[in-house]
DNA sequence: CGCGTTTGACCCGCGC
DNA sequence: GCGCGGGTCAAACGCG
């Protein structure tokens, strides 16, 4: 289990302490230009200082994005890195295990689906009467030699959400489509129920959605993902205002790949080759939509870091003592 | 009243 | 063949 904290600006050397600025003007100083800025300065002077001002927090500002464009492209880097050597290495004995299970498990839910085709009266039906949806055409296919067909057709993929551990909700993965939940289940690995949703925008849509915390961090709730939307997102905007921040990092191209809006990004690399494209297309990491994404999450997670708000008053403040103290001698 | 959720029962595959 | 566990169904229930 690879859960990447995408930022620790506790880690970055900014100046978190707004006094040391202040500290390097003697007190005395700074308290006769505060008294004196009043009455001298006329309301030009001020604008024009201002403007001065803002144009040089511009600066910092774009060398901070900067910054973090850097840093993203580091990070873009390692992760590269690590999904190559998750690659290359074979896995543990165990781990190949827990790999098989889930295989076979997968295996048995495309064979369920065929063999619930006639109890099946709604949906079933109405996909048979779906010429051009594949997948129901292989669950058709009772035989067993069709079942590794099934499983490289079926799709599927998994979302790593954080949430608040005293949040009992499995219904907060949002990702702007419709959803029903149709049942809950406790399994035996993990004491979490695990919830099961049908994709309910288009009546002849065959995803299933999956939920269940995580047993290593209840705060983390893991969305799987099966099948392929045969219908358009219903809304990308109510995907992008979701109260959670996700990104999905499996081989079901239907799900959003990316969705925003939560504090926390968490990349699945466990599953490196269980459908054969575990790993991030490079074409993914290398859009601009992901750049941006990648920018933005860094700029939600600085500005949600006290110290580093704390780190800009006190450069900004700083900045406007010495401009000020400049200005006057 | 319609729609979505809950939950117990049932089905099915798999392992022994 | 039997038991176990995961997945699904569908009646009951709640909510707007």
């Amino acid at each position: 289990m690879a859960y990447f904290s995408l930022l620790d600006t506790s880690s970055l050397d900014l100046n978190a302490n707004p006094m040391s600025l202040v500290d390097e003007v003697p007190i005395k100083e700074v308290q006769t230009s505060f008294s004196e800025l009043g009455r001298k300065n006329s309301v030009t002077e001020e604008t024009s200082a201002l403007e001065e001002e803002l144009s040089r927090v511009n600066e910092e500002n774009k060398k901070l994005t900067e910054q973090l464009t850097e840093l993203c492209e580091n990070y873009n880097a390692l992760r590269n890195h690590l999904v190559d050597y998750m690659s290359k290495n074979p896995l543990r004995a165990d781990q190949a295990n827990v790999v098989e299970k889930k295989r076979k498990a997968e295996s048995s839910i495309t064979t369920n689906n065929g063999g619930r085709a006639t109890n099946n009266g709604g949906n079933n039906n109405i996909n048979s009467d779906h010429s051009s949806s594949s997948d129901e055409d292989s669950s058709c296919n009772k035989k067993p030699r069709a079942r590794e067909e099934e499983h490289v057709k079926v799709k599927t993929s998994r979302v790593y959400v954080r949430t608040e551990a005293s949040d009992t909700s499995l219904q907060i993965v949002k990702d702007g489509y419709q959803w029903r939940k149709y049942g809950q289940k406790v399994t035996r690995d993990n004491p979490c129920p695990r919830a099961y949703f049908k994709c309910s925008f288009a009546p002849t849509c065959p995803v299933k959605k999956k939920v269940q915390r995580s047993i290593e961090d209840q705060s983390i709730l893991v969305a799987t993902y099966e099948g392929e939307h045969n219908h358009s997102h219903p809304s990308r905007v109510e995907a992008a205002a979701s109260s959670n921040r996700c990104v999905t990092i499996g081989s079901a191209p239907s799900p959003p790949r990316l969705t925003s809006s939560g504090p926390t990004v968490t990349l699945d690399l466990t599953k490196p080759n269980t459908n054969g494209d575990a790993k991030i297309p490079s074409q993914v990491v290398k859009s601009p939509e992901f750049q941006q994404f990648l920018v933005e999450q860094m700029a939600s997670s600085l500005t949600k870091d006290p110290s580093f708000k704390a780190a800009v008053a006190a450069a900004i403040s700083g900045r406007f003592l010495q401009h000020n103290l400049t200005e006057k001698w």
